[in-house]
DNA sequence: TGCACTCATATTTTT
DNA sequence: TATGAGTGCA
């Protein structure tokens, strides 16, 4: 291998001479990041709360023990899930070093190191080493084929639902001969059954999926000896990033590697562990010390990021979940603002107020220093909760950026463009050819394909051979024969130009005209067309970073990500899921509603598991912040097409009351301020415009509060209770709501109010969105 | 092949 | 509600 020979070969240190030679990387370590850098030998488990500096830690690690000469890089594996966090990981060594690590080549995301690991070693398991990886897309075609084919109705038993099956069984490590009696009854019975074919189906194909990538990796350490045992000679160090989210395969593929030397670091946050629905295992993490004896555990527990009242406001809500290894996080940072918790009228409301907020803060007229729209990102918990921020944003003006998303490498474009790159380098791939046989339209419908299909099985060859023989035996004619040929042609010639080295970008480009791909783009008129041209010109140009067409088709189907990088400032709006890892000075977590955060379908499913997940997600969403966070819910929002009452998130009974001030958002009004005119809000806004929070409305409502006694309840949602509100309804009284409209309240439970509304229904309100009937009729509506 | 229509469906998604 | 997938018709 002479892809280390940059590296100086160094003789390695022992424990002793390294402590009295101390490394000058160390220098700006707390305590327990130090002992997480020098810690070398045996297993470590570093527990790193948010903002603990773990990345730090891991980085220093790396390069300590590779400028100590303690490893060489190529006996290092470090595994990361992203490729974001892969490349940063790089970049950070490289700036310790103050030199390029070109010489880490097991520097990677678990399936890049898969990917390596199983070209080298494919022939063990049926494979080519030049096999291709499948896509989701690729993956649910080739699924709902094996279904129709196994006559099951697609429609009763969806492609989606199969993958999901056999998805959940390669992140367990289960082959399709090792699937437990337990599961036998999946997919009507008939999954494992499909999971067979279609893992033969993909061994012909010469292709493996990304779950496969990990899983024959496993099948092969585990049935070849000499392969496990080179690797783990040669993987002298081990680190992994974010444990907590490790599946089973990935645990069994970590655990084969370390038992030779065990020198296996883990870095996670048990309480940030937000994948478990895909399959993510925090057991790993809660029995590392089980799994491997001796290990060393080292807390991360300082932050630096965020202000003592958010991470008092974040600590008490995980503090509910059982089963936590325990962390406490500590800051010396000065105290800041509080968590700010405001509920408003519905998701629309909310979606206005924050518009409003972000404004306000651009300008500083909040008390506060000005903060960027780069500084400022909103989290919510589902992506459909994002179209009313758009809205709104787009009507107002408010430049924003949607994180996350298809990715780039995912859009129809420039996937019929790989497929056409795929099938210019080899004629064998079938799934290529399905994809683009008509790819723009060329008059071969279902029964020319059908044809061709049948033309391969026949003569057992792939689908391009096929359509060769179909034309020769004259089985199509017409205009699709002609247009078959045509395509037939440019495969060819396409074939060729690959064969003689020609520039790949050239090739790209000949491929793309040739086929009239681009054209078709050209001369489709929809408002998309422009972008997804836009995006083929960008495909092109990323191929001037690759040797090859195929070396970019390993790259973009494991590594090719969505960072647009634009320079221009906007509000970042992104799921909890993809704020993970992320940090901002402001951070908006609207939608703190039960059955949307923590999500119905959570709990329904997973019970408290789901809950504790979900709680983990709220943890992870006030960690993010900095400076500012707020948390907001509405009293009513638009669920599928109709209106539902929802009552505030749980979470927020367990923020700690002490870290949050609760804002009277406009448009809120309970008990006597229901008498009162609507022009209330409507003041209250002119004014927050304004002044903000010194305005004249914003004063009254506050001196209003605290008159009623409001400034310091037992719990934080409390605060929000209008005790009048509480009193002034009975049992049997007749009430009004804005969206329900008239209705008798059946019972009353501390603020929230059984109604039997007229038209809408039997609802669970919370007192301060209802007024009384009577109060209600001056109202116009 | 393209369209207009019905119908079911509706989290999170590192690779 | 709104999106997509599937279906029937010109």
């Amino acid at each position: 291998m002479s892809e280390f020979e940059d590296f100086p070969d160094r003789i390695p240190l022992s424990q002793q001479a390294l402590a009295a030679r101390p490394s000058p990387y160390l220098d700006g370590l707390n305590a327990p990041q130090r002992e997480a850098v020098e810690t070398l030998d045996g297993p470590v488990l570093m527990l790193a709360g948010a903002g603990t500096g773990k990345t730090k830690a891991l980085t220093t690690r790396i390069a300590h023990l590779l400028s100590t000469g303690t490893a060489r890089p190529n006996e290092v594996l470090a595994v990361t899930f992203t490729n974001k966090a892969a490349r940063e990981m790089k970049k950070r060594v490289a700036g310790l070093l103050g030199q390029a690590v070109e010489g880490m080549p097991w520097l990677g995301t678990f399936h890049s190191i898969g990917a390596k690991l199983l070209r080298l070693h494919a022939e063990l398991i049926g494979l080519k080493s030049n096999f291709t990886i499948l896509d989701t897309d690729d993956q649910l075609r080739l699924l709902k084929q094996l279904i129709v084919a196994a006559e099951i109705d697609p429609k009763r038993w969806p492609e989606r639902h199969l993958s999901n099956v056999i998805d959940d069984w390669k992140n367990r490590a289960l082959t399709p001969d090792k699937i437990p009696v337990a599961d036998h009854g999946a997919f009507n019975h008939r999954g494992v059954e499909l999971y067979a074919a279609y893992q033969a189906r993909l061994k012909t194909l010469n292709a493996c999926d990304f779950g496969d990538l990990l899983l024959h990796v496993v099948t092969i350490f585990q049935t070849h000896d000499d392969v496990l045992a080179q690797y783990q000679r040669w993987f002298r160090y081990i680190l992994v990033d974010e444990y907590q989210d490790t599946n089973v395969a990935q645990y069994l593929w970590l655990r084969l590697l370390a038992q030779q030397h065990k020198n296996i670091c883990c870095v996670g946050d048990d309480d940030q562990s937000i994948y478990g629905w895909r399959g993510a295992e925090v057991g790993n993490i809660l029995r590392f010390e089980k799994d491997f004896p001796g290990a060393r555990v080292i807390r991360l527990e300082q932050n630096y990021r965020s202000t003592p009242h958010i991470l008092a406001a974040a600590s008490s809500v995980i503090a509910a979940n059982k089963g936590r290894l325990g962390k406490t996080l500590f800051t010396e940072a000065a105290d800041g603002e509080k968590v700010r918790l405001i509920g408003h009228w519905d998701g629309e409301e909310e979606a206005r107020w924050i518009g409003e907020e972000i404004e306000a803060m651009q300008g500083g007229t909040r008390g506060m220093r000005p903060f960027s729209l780069d500084e400022m990102a909103i989290l919510v918990r589902a992506s459909h909760q994002m179209r009313a921020f758009e809205d709104r944003f787009l009507t107002i003006g408010l430049p924003y950026r949607v994180i996350g998303g298809p990715r780039f490498y995912e859009r129809m474009e420039i996937r019929d463009a790989m497929a056409y790159f795929r099938l210019a380098i080899s004629h064998d791939d079938d799934l290529a050819f399905e994809r683009v046989v008509n790819t723009p339209k060329r008059g071969l419908g279902d029964k020319a394909q059908q044809k061709i299909q049948m033309s391969a099985r026949s003569n057992g060859v792939s689908l391009v051979e096929g359509a060769r023989l179909l034309l020769a035996a004259k089985g199509l004619t017409g205009k699709g024969a002609l247009e078959l040929q045509k395509l037939l042609d440019g495969l060819d010639q396409w074939h060729r130009l690959v064969r003689d080295q020609v520039d790949h970008i050239d090739i790209a480009e000949q491929v793309l005209d040739g086929s009239g791909y681009t054209e078709h783009w050209q001369n489709t008129k929809t408002p998309e067309a422009a972008g997804r041209l836009e995006n083929l010109k960008e495909l092109v140009k990323a191929l001037d970073n690759f040797e090859n067409l195929q070396g970019f088709l390993e790259h973009v189907s494991l590594v090719m990500d969505n960072e647009t990088e634009d320079a221009d400032e906007k509000v970042s709006i992104m799921t909890l899921h993809a704020a993970k890892g992320l940090e901002f000075p402001t951070v908006f977590l609207p939608g703190w509603e039960d059955g949307l955060f923590p999500s119905q379908r959570a709990m329904d499913e997973q019970g408290v598991k789901g809950l504790e997940e979900e709680r983990r997600l709220a943890y992870v969403g006030l960690t993010r912040a900095e400076e500012y966070a707020v948390v907001s819910f509405a009293g009513n929002r638009l669920v599928y097409g109709s209106w539902q009452s929802q009552m505030p998130s749980r979470f927020i009974d367990e923020l700690d009351q002490d870290a949050v001030e609760v804002l009277t958002a406009p448009g809120l009004y309970g008990g006597g301020a229901a008498a009162e005119p609507q022009v209330t809000s409507d003041l209250y806004e002119k004014a927050a415009r304004a002044d903000g929070y010194n305005s004249p409305g914003w004063k009254r409502l506050q001196s209003r509060n605290q008159q009623r006694g409001l400034s310091q309840p037992r719990e934080a949602r409390n605060m929000l209770i209008d005790a009048s509100a509480i009193s002034a309804f009975s049992t049997g009284e007749r009430v009004f709501h804005d969206k329900f409209g008239y209705g008798t309240i059946t019972a009353i439970e501390g603020d929230k109010l059984d109604i039997s509304f007229e038209k809408a229904g039997f609802k669970k309100v919370v007192a301060k969105f209802v007024k009384l009937a009577e109060a209600a009729d001056d109202v116009p509506f």
